[in-house]
DNA sequence: GGCTGAACGATAGGACTCCTAAGTATCCCT
DNA sequence: AGGGATACTTAGGAGTCCTATCGTTCAGCC
């Protein structure tokens, strides 16, 4: 009998692994159709959002790391970006090589249209209660995490992997972690995703970080309204 | 009062949606370098995976709908997959409009390199503890769910929004759920994405279930080992 | 100062994905 | 049988992404 599927039931991870395929998949296809907002291009969406939320522009590089692609495709994007003058390109202080990404006025205000609630993934995550999403930022940094120790993406700034970060160490239930940084005690829902104060932390930190980080499991009493 | 960004501190949510999508970025990009398998683009590879899991072939249509593209966009991945020789069109003998697509012996042999443990996503979810992948299990049908509410997808057959699904209704604290097709109790860890026995719930039905598996927190006991 | 290798980024060429609009064949209802 | 809806394909065009290559600049070295 020779059946296409081995197994009856397949494992939980390949499940998760089709989920979140599939998750990907549409939150894609989500940025063509955001109503409201103009449709943007998800890459160009995701470059405009990553510049609103960073003051004083990013390098081209910077942006390709976080997404994942090489130089010439993130080129290809800005390059259009440029086109519609919603972004400029200025000389990097620093590095003559370099050049500095801004928003123009113009994409300021696309970009507040974007990431505006009721946008977007925002719409999607307004159906969950406040402890699951919680509990999804948590894990998305830690795929993040893994991605980047699997060199698929490097440079991203979460706070999994910053060296200000000390998970679990205030005592404070409602929150656990603390920034060594600004020297204050946050939670779950307040992880950063691309933090401008991030420095990275040694290599065995932050994957120590990350396994204590992932033993844990969200605090049932942030929902305690059932 | 239409402050653009209202709070210093971006809110939970728009640190989740962020972080949502960098992940969805990553997860697309990941299909590109699968080392070991061959490299695939990510559509094809979408596509072979999902019609490796169903034994008797899909509609293109059904496909479509599940990866929240036009008709069209499939349609041209599907040719090129075609051309490929790793699938198959062969009429559907329930409706002569449409045609169903199976997998060559070659493709078969393709998708199931692309689906071997270690694989693309699987590596990623490897370094999830057990009880963090059913939690992101039950996290992405959620999310699926909701996007199936807002008109984003329908046609997904996940145990959210079956007929034939009873959340917490087994009084088994491991396998809360049940299936009421085979009249037997799973866990988060078993919820299916794509399952082939899948009959839609009514709509009131679907989002009350919705509803109650969003208000619950997997139960910390899986985690037993820290 | 001038040379060399590394790094930043842009361009070229090609493949893939995705859209809307329009066309064909089939189905279902009256 | 006729008419509208449905499943799918094709055509045309835009966006995304790759590798390979090139020009510029930086950093280290003579």
């Amino acid at each position: 009998m020779l059946t296409s599927t081995p197994m009856s039931a397949p494992t939980q991870r390949q499940q998760a692994a089709l989920g979140l395929e599939r998750l990907a998949a549409l939150v894609r296809a989500q940025s063509w159709r955001s109503d409201g907002a103009p449709p943007l291009p998800p890459t160009q969406a995701t470059v405009l959002r990553m510049l609103a939320g960073s003051g004083e522009g990013l390098r081209a590089g910077h942006i390709a790391v976080q997404l994942g692609v090489s130089a010439a495709s993130l080129s290809d994007s800005v390059k259009v970006l440029v086109e519609r003058k919603w972004v400029r390109r200025s000389a990097d202080p620093d590095d003559g090589r370099a050049s500095l990404l801004r928003l123009t006025a113009a994409g300021r205000r696309v970009a507040q249209a974007l990431s505006s609630p009721g946008q977007g993934m925002d719409r999607l995550l307004a159906t969950l209660p406040e402890a699951d999403v919680g509990a999804l930022l948590r894990l998305t940094q830690l795929l993040v995490r893994a991605a980047q120790d699997q060199g698929l993406a490097s440079g991203l700034r979460t706070c999994l992997g910053c060296r200000f970060f000390r998970p679990y160490a205030s005592g404070d239930r409602q929150k656990p972690h603390m920034c060594a940084l600004v020297g204050q005690p946050f939670g779950d829902p307040d992880l950063r995703v691309d933090c401008p104060e991030h420095e990275p932390a040694p290599a065995g930190r932050a994957s120590d970080d990350a396994r204590r980080l992932a033993a844990s499991i969200p605090s049932p009493e942030t929902t305690a309204d059932g």
